[in-house]
DNA sequence: TTATTCTACTTGTATTTACAAGTTAAATTT
DNA sequence: AAATTTAACTTGTAAATACAAGTAGAATAA
């Protein structure tokens, strides 16, 4: 042990195991190293070990079961935080269109904006983006998103058409959502929204509001979501 | 310690904290005692303490912070995993009413049962019940209730009037809601739903389907929720 | 008075040790 | 051969200990 480093070991080996799993050393349902051979293997103590499997085990990458070991799971794979779930089948990422309806423009905040928003966000101002999401060429979901204009250049001029949002975030800003809270409604459809997810005008629609935490401190996504849940759901596991 | 009980330290000082923070003993946004000064009250050892207050913080009851202490956050009002949030205000739990329209009874599995069974619950039977939220005297949750018939001894004859179905199966029987999956889905309310809610014919209603999952082995929890979105929204964190 | 330093807290990380309890498969007995 | 026991694993729980790092307020110095 010199000084290499201040990243606490147990994140270390979380790194590790993650990447591992992610990459398919490890194939689901295969059982992981025991924790003592992780002990062996990283030079490091059983509670230092657990506490990296524990929060595999929170990101639910693996199960444990005492007296056997630790189960690979298959990696949850995310659309943003919610899934999708067709009622035919399993809808694959070459089955999600985008269609970008207003590309990111700085704009002021909404006057009456659900949220309440912090000091520097306020400041700041916010990019104003609409999506469109196709499955099988069929509208099925419909977001406006508002993201503070703290420090992103050139983020107006990306294109978003083939990208998640989150994928560009994190990837060319640094920028990782860690969580957040969202209100759920079914609500009729007005003309706007019965147009733009082809559907008669009144039919139930799953409209959803969220604020999305991210590791930059006071930096939040706003979204709003109208979802067409009549040959799909929106699934989700927790 | 003599041999009175089997369950492990940490989870008692757990629901020992947890239930101080819901009774209120401790303020929204002060600090809970310092985890040495738990370790004196409870004749127990840091790590042990630090066990429960881990739970404590991934269930959302309070947030730590190095130097300063464990914050007591507000806490999460679940009904179930979910929680409801009203327009107007917070919603108390003492605005929270249940009433039973179906009490616990063995039953076989349904014919058609959307979820696939493992065989131990295939086995077992089922208990199925049916209650009928209300917040403000209006009804805005109404949910069908499929729980394995595996040992649970006088399940049926409990009363679930005031108390969480997931209350009881932690506190009475050990079995922990561990995560799991749902389905929503924006959908019109047909004659029964709107009459249990209250609702014209056809008015949307969020629709939700979940299985859960527990620390028991094979043991899951299925549900069928229908909720009347009109003045509340289905809020979660996440 | 104001700014700095110090000190006494807090939680975070890590080691070491021990035993309990569940799982599995080999070894043993019937 | 079949059933049972045993042994060697696995994870779960728990203690005792040590030091690092962040926080906040008191004591000190400018």
């Amino acid at each position: 042990m010199t000084e290499e480093s201040k990243i606490p070991q147990h994140k270390k080996i979380y790194e590790i195991l993650r990447k591992h799993i992610l990459s398919g050393v490890y194939e689901e349902g295969s059982l992981l190293p025991s924790e003592n051979e992780l002990c062996l293997v990283h030079n490091i103590t059983r509670p230092t070990v657990r506490q990296a499997l524990d929060a595999l085990v929170k990101d639910g990458f693996i199960s444990k079961k005492q007296g056997k070991g630790s189960i690979v799971r298959k990696p949850p794979q995310d659309i943003g935080i919610l899934s999708i779930s067709g009622t035919a089948s399993a809808i694959g990422n070459q089955y999600l269109k985008t269609q970008i309806l207003q590309k990111p423009q700085i704009k002021p905040w909404p006057e009456n904006f659900p949220f309440e928003l912090s000091e520097i966000e306020n400041e700041s101002g916010c990019i104003y983006m609409e999506r469109l999401r196709f499955v099988n060429d069929q509208p099925v979901f419909y977001d406006i998103n508002h993201i503070p204009n703290m420090n992103l250049p050139r983020f107006t001029n990306r294109s978003f058409e083939n990208k998640s949002l989150f994928e560009t975030l994190r990837t060319q800003y640094q920028i990782e959502v860690r969580g957040g809270e969202q209100k759920l409604k079914a609500v009729k459809a007005n003309q706007m929204i019965s147009k733009l997810l082809n559907l008669p005008l009144g039919e139930p629609v799953l409209s959803i509001e969220r604020k999305l935490n991210t590791n930059r401190e006071g930096f939040h996504i706003y979204s709003t979501i109208w979802f067409n849940s009549t040959k799909h759901s929106i699934f989700g596991t927790f």
